[in-house]
DNA sequence: AAATCGGGGTA
DNA sequence: TACCCAGATTT
């Protein structure tokens, strides 16, 4: 492919086939930059429901700053990856407190603020401000693997540095945001991973990989690491109308969502056996009726996690709570951040 | 340079 | 099951 041609032919084919999406139809930097930030590893179809609510509950960057962190992190239960919903309001602080409200109009000083990489900095410099930098995400690996033959590993760092060498090259000076999302999208609806729409590609006589049916080969991407398994039991101590819920603050899944009393095994044990262990055993008590919860299996991306709950009913008043435990009527409890896991589970047995 | 972080979709 | 998704941050 000659690269001469590339940038025009994307942005024609960008104008008749891209979709309406709402942070598509403004320049309010506030808004891409939030688009930007929820779609960081995540499909559109699955962040666009989360983008709308935000937009409703904060409509300007002021107000997001104004909220508090477990408000925002409330808002986010689901989309996972939590240290961006904290990030956004750290950012969204660091907007108002440093730059006066507004968004700083520079791929370099973007770059600076908290949760902004190099990916999202590009993405709002040339969408919002017009400026001439290439984006490189999943999608532009992948399209310009294929089109111009590149066998460089995407996720080593020669292969980070060439493609981001190329993008810039391509980028053009006269729209660089049209030509950044065109990339984007080709990639996202035509250059898809599996199964691409080769026999109705613009590229066809152009492409690399096609003409070699190297689609499936392109990109190249080393192997990461093998998932590990982890088994979680969870400790459920209903009194009356409350629940015993912590707010997870060790450096590790889930930080800053709330949860139960956890006992993690790395291999499965009976339910009952996790009764008799001492910390266990302080809280519940002896008077107490026990329900056990069907397994739920949660894949993540390297791991797996199977959970159990443990349901225990007591009427007496526990009084070797945990740290950072504390009793939580259920109305409370639907305020609270926390895992989708936690979150099915209480739906199924409570209501809230 | 490698590890970590979630949840959902797809084949 | 394995891989991917408009990646960023920490170690």
């Amino acid at each position: 492919m000659d690269k001469r041609y590339f940038p025009d032919k994307i942005v024609k084919w960008y104008e008749s086939n891209k979709r309406s999406l709402p942070w598509r139809d403004t320049r309010d930097p506030y808004k891409i930059w939030l688009s930007e930030i929820i779609l960081q590893q995540t499909r559109v179809s699955q962040g666009l429901p989360y983008y709308l609510r935000f937009i409703e509950a904060y409509p300007t960057v002021r107000a997001l700053a104004a909220a508090p962190e477990q408000e925002v992190l409330r808002l986010w239960q689901g989309l996972g990856y939590y240290t961006r919903a904290r990030n956004l309001h750290k950012c969204a602080k660091a907007v108002v407190s440093l730059h006066n409200g507004e968004f700083p109009r520079t791929y370099e000083t973007l770059l600076s603020l908290p949760g902004i990489g190099e990916y999202t900095a590009a993405a709002i410099a040339s969408i919002a401000f017009k400026q001439a930098v290439a984006v490189v995400d999943g999608n532009v690996f992948r399209v310009l693997s294929r089109i111009f033959g590149i066998d460089t590993p995407i996720n080593s760092p020669e292969g980070k540095k060439q493609f981001t060498a190329l993008a810039n090259e391509l980028v053009p000076t006269a729209q660089p945001d049209a030509h950044n999302q065109a990339v984007m999208e080709f990639g996202a609806l035509f250059c898809t991973p599996q199964n691409p729409q080769c026999d109705t590609c613009i590229f066809q006589k152009n492409c690399f990989a096609f003409s070699r049916k190297m689609q499936q080969a392109l990109p190249v991407k080393l192997k990461l690491k093998a998932s590990r398994k982890r088994y979680f039991y969870y400790i459920v101590l209903e009194h009356r109308n409350s629940l015993l819920m912590r707010k997870r603050e060790q450096k590790d899944i889930w930080l800053g969502l709330f949860d139960f009393h956890l006992v993690e095994k790395n291999r499965p044990v009976k339910p009952e056996k996790i009764l008799e262990e001492e910390a266990v055993k302080k809280m519940v008590g002896n008077d107490a009726s026990i329900t056990i919860s069907k397994n739920y299996k949660h894949i993540l991306t390297h791991q797996t996690i199977f959970s159990r709950f443990i349901i225990v009913k007591s009427d007496k008043k526990i009084k070797h709570v945990h740290q950072n435990h504390s009793f939580y009527s259920l109305p409370q409890i639907a305020a609270l951040p926390k895992p989708v896991l936690v979150s099915r589970f209480l739906q199924e047995h409570y209501v809230l």
